[in-house]
DNA sequence: TTGCTTTGACCCGTA
DNA sequence: GTACGGGTCAAAGCA
């Protein structure tokens, strides 16, 4: 389930398991569709196998949420429970490596809107540690976030001794800039956004950097050139933003070449709100030599750790320690945006859900910002707050992204259309002489619904993948590369939101890949064998998600009749190009 | 001396 | 073309 679209990412064994509801946004990469289910079987909180390798989710459902009992059969794992919709599921923090879940339309972002359930189930505030995560892509208007909190007493308890040593010599939530500016999150909300179009390179980076660090573990550290993420930054300004009086300063990582940069604002007494990253380490998070794991961070802060820090055995260990507990043992990453979280978390991330809204509508007077960080319009919700919540951002700099069909796409303009007020973000292959375009936006009925329409045929193979190479493994195209003709792909965001109490296959929640890519829908993963799912699983490229003819159809009869809507837009497209 | 932060000015994209 | 605002630069100061 580590994508509603079918944008599965592959990076990642799937075999280790624990008695919570465990959660990966890997799972589907090298372990086939087919061994998930039966895995499933065998355990009913296997819902989906973890994924070595990737910072995982974990946590027994919380009383408070609708999560009933997994149906007997193997594929009713991916069924959404009475009361808790599939966007709620995929917007869970169970689902936190931007760079596999969060789909955006070129990028895999999804948005995550509709916390409001949750929150309202929970919406009692008190000393709770908030998290949010938000996925954008740069300008893209194509985002996702997760939200989820956590309760003071994640930092508390632990179920196991790893946890609990961890836990002692290193206070696992700790988010400072520097010593003497600890930033106590222990009533605060926080947030954490993140803009990322290199998912690639991200889960790349996510293995190589684990692996070649062992300095994953949660810590704190207190040295003042290094964050809770493990690398080192220098401030290099600082400004007022119009709009809130918190100034923002800017940090540059200072690695060598490295193009990653971050921008913190604080409120005028001290605390975070908002945590922006921008673009990925190209390099392996430095070296624990300086790190005082003394470290004065008692504050339950929430660590932004370093995107790519984790190994297999440090997985297997935050699985340890995760059990059970309402820990928030890992950490969020601004590349990856990977976090596991306890039961309670899962529960409290309802909560944050709403804020979600809350920070778009109340909260945030900058609408010029929003709208440069993601455009999140259509995200509702209520309620208040006085306590603005930290956010972190990943985004990348770079504007050729490897996108979620494989091959590589420069933005190259951007306008909103007739009969949508949601931009269309125009992209163009990279490859040279590739004449494919594509253009993407936001459904007007449904944001969380993204219509892709591919232009042109691509006169060249799928780009290997930045690091990973598995990326396209799951999102190429197929070989044949026959959309001459302009087909759309009305992609679901994953937080599905509209699906909650029904499993109608809504057009919405199909996706046409670019190249007659299977759509993968939520009505598959429940009835995985009515859709052909085959023994090869995800992890063949193209595997069967659908017979051929039902997509065939299904894509006539949804797409077409979405292409015939849109309006032709060639002379603007043109007059881009020009 | 080194490295970092501060801060005003400048650059550049967008409306 | 202009204004605005975010992002960055770079000199100065500090530890």
């Amino acid at each position: 389930m580590a994508s509603s679209s079918g944008t599965l990412d592959t990076t990642s064994a799937s075999n280790s398991y624990t008695n919570n509801f465990t959660f990966s946004t890997h799972p589907f990469m090298t372990t086939s569709f087919s061994e998930l289910l039966a895995s499933s079987a065998e355990d009913k909180p296997r819902a989906s196998a973890a994924a070595v390798g990737v910072p995982k989710f974990k946590s027994t459902p919380p009383p408070s949420l609708p999560l009933s009992p997994p149906p007997i059969s193997p594929s009713s794992y991916f069924a959404i429970p009475p009361g808790l919709s599939p966007a709620e599921l995929l917007d869970s923090p169970v689902l936190l490596n931007p760079s596999n879940i969060l789909l955006s339309p070129t990028t895999g972002a999804f948005v995550a809107h509709n916390y409001n359930n949750w929150k309202n189930n929970n919406n009692s505030g008190g000393n709770q540690q908030q998290v949010i995560i938000k996925e954008e892509e740069g300008k893209n208007n194509n985002f996702s976030n997760f939200s989820f909190q956590t309760q003071p007493s994640m930092f508390q308890s632990s179920s196991t001794a790893t946890t609990q040593t961890q836990q002692q010599q290193q206070p696992p939530w700790g988010f400072q800039e520097s010593n003497k500016k600890q930033e106590n999150f222990s009533s605060s909300k926080t947030v954490m956004k993140t803009e990322n179009t290199c998912s690639n390179q991200n889960n790349n980076g996510f293995q190589s950097d684990y692996s070649s660090n062992n300095n994953y573990q949660p810590q704190s550290q207190t040295l003042s050139r290094r964050s809770d993420d493990g690398y080192n930054w220098r401030k290099y300004g600082q400004k007022q933003v119009k709009g809130s009086e918190n100034p923002r300063s800017y940090y540059k990582c200072t690695f060598p070449n490295c193009p990653t940069k971050k921008k913190v604002e604080r409120s005028l007494d001290g605390q975070i709100t908002e945590i922006v990253y921008k673009g990925t380490h190209n390099h392996p998070k430095p070296q624990n030599t300086r790190r005082n794991s003394s470290s004065s961070s008692n504050s339950a802060a929430f660590a932004i750790a370093p995107s790519n820090q984790m190994n297999n055995s440090e997985v297997t260990d935050h699985q340890s320690y995760t059990h059970g507990s309402g820990q928030m043992d890992s950490v969020a990453t601004p590349e990856n945006s990977s976090i596991s979280v306890g039961d309670d978390d899962f529960e409290q991330s309802s909560q944050r859900c709403k804020s979600v809204g809350d920070e778009y509508d109340d909260d945030e007077p900058d609408a010029k910002r929003w709208k440069i960080e993601g455009e999140n319009e259509g995200i509702s919700g209520g309620g208040s707050r006085t306590v603005r919540e930290p956010r972190v951002v990943v985004q990348t700099t770079s504007d050729i992204d490897i996108l979620d069909d494989g091959y590589r796409w420069r933005k190259y303009g951007q306008k909103v259309v007739k009969g949508n007020p949601n931009p269309r973000s125009y992209y163009k292959c990279t490859h040279p002489g590739c004449p494919v375009r594509k253009h993407v936006e936001r459904a007007s009925h449904d944001l969380r619904a993204v219509i892709t329409t591919y232009e042109g045929k691509h006169n060249h193979d799928v780009p290997a993948a930045r690091g990973s190479g598995s990326h396209a493994s799951v999102n190429r195209p197929m070989p044949n590369n026959h959309h001459n003709n302009a087909s759309i792909a009305i992609r679901p965001l994953p937080s599905m939101t509209h699906h909650n109490n029904n499993n109608t296959n809504n057009a919405t929640s199909l996706q046409q890949g670019p190249e007659g890519q299977s759509p993968f829908t939520l009505e598959m993963l429940q009835n995985p064998s009515s859709y052909g799912f085959s023994s090869s699983g995800f992890g063949n490229p193209m595997g069967s998600y659908m017979p051929q003819q039902q997509q065939q159809q299904q894509s006539d009869n949804v797409f077409s009749s979405r292409a015939k809507e849109e309006p032709r837009d060639d002379m603007f497209l043109e007059s881009l190009l020009c």
